[in-house]
DNA sequence: CGCCGAGTTGAACTGAATCAAGAAACGTGG
DNA sequence: CCACGTTTCTTGATTCAGTTCAACTCGGCG
């Protein structure tokens, strides 16, 4: 549980009481190895911290699976849409390695964003980091090889290689496979 | 002004007294074609609105620009990260036809959202749409054709193609402006 | 009128997709 | 703990979309 206080605090000086507030609605929960947190056609309940372990979010497909997201330890990670708007998502995220998460649920969270100014300033800066997240990864589509995205997901996530099958990868890069089994003959 | 009431009201419910706290913060200006609302560089102090207009966003380039983004009218935009971070930012922000918005200041918005409990909510809707665009965008470069794309921006904005150089689209939709000419001539 | 930036078109080249086959790794049941 | 089948990864050959470089056209503006 301090893993998680330490992420907010790196963001926002958090109080005590209200840091009770938020942390009485945590719960842990793990995952085994190719479960899912969230399945595709549900709704999301949660917004979960991942303690240990790595996810995968992808929308299933009849030849093959869309992988657009991973996240580690020490972040964030839900069906962020489908939890907002509390209606059914498109894509599932499923554990790639056994997980352990402390979640909120939607309620509780509610909750809390009626009570406290924290709660709604909390709510926003999730949503802020998650936007910068992804104008980071336009950029790098529109200006970007895929090979300088592959050697950055590596500098970032250097464990990724050990845990994440390459398939998945690939897909998170917008190759295929074969394609990136060559790049990684190339550049090693 | 009426656009953007009808814009917040179809996001919540907006009460008088409300509406009259953010709208006594709005200011109304005019931008010609080809000025800036925001350069890079410099740290955004505004959220704007946009009345009437196509404004084009854009990492200005030695050889070329990377144009990432387009707004029209009865949207929002902002230089988002650089007004959240309050760092300077890296893109600009030009009017592609004589434009006119309204805007709200950085302070003036933190005001607001020290003050009541709608700020905070707003300020968490404007992040969530802004996440939501850029995912959807996300599955889009994974999963769709340069061609597909562009079919795509054209249904959802016919008007583009009147006000808007070809050149600009084709870095938006992540190709050559030779490439695009090409695609348009096949499709046509 | 002449210039310049935007758009078009052509030809050669390149990175990645596709199709296909073989090798390695993985998990499950005996 | 091994044997088998399945999935994942690699490698090769071919094809294709898009890049690059270059030349030419068109329209607007000084």
């Amino acid at each position: 549980m301090e893993k998680i206080r330490a992420y907010f605090e790196t963001k926002l000086q958090l109080t005590d009481e209200y840091w009770q507030l938020f942390s009485n609605h945590l719960e842990e929960k793990k995952y085994s190895k190719k479960s899912f947190l969230t399945e595709a056609g549900s709704t999301e309940q949660y917004l979960s911290f991942i303690d240990k372990g790595i996810v995968r979010l992808y929308i299933p497909g009849e030849i093959d699976d869309l992988t657009f997201g991973f996240a580690f330890e020490g972040n964030f990670v839900s069906a962020y849409d489908s939890f907002l708007t509390q209606t059914p998502c498109n894509y599932s995220i499923e554990a790639l390695v056994d997980t352990t998460v402390w979640q909120i649920s939607y309620d509780n969270l509610q909750r809390i964003y009626e009570i406290s100014r924290e709660g709604n300033f909390m709510g926003r800066i999730a949503g802020e980091s998650l936007f910068l997240q992804k104008s980071r990864r336009e950029i790098s589509f529109l200006k970007d090889s895929a090979e300088q995205r592959y050697l950055q997901l590596f500098t970032q996530h250097p464990q990724l290689i050990k845990y994440i099958p390459l398939k998945y990868i690939a897909s998170y890069i917008g190759i295929t496979p074969q394609a990136l089994s060559r790049i990684r003959k190339r550049i090693t």
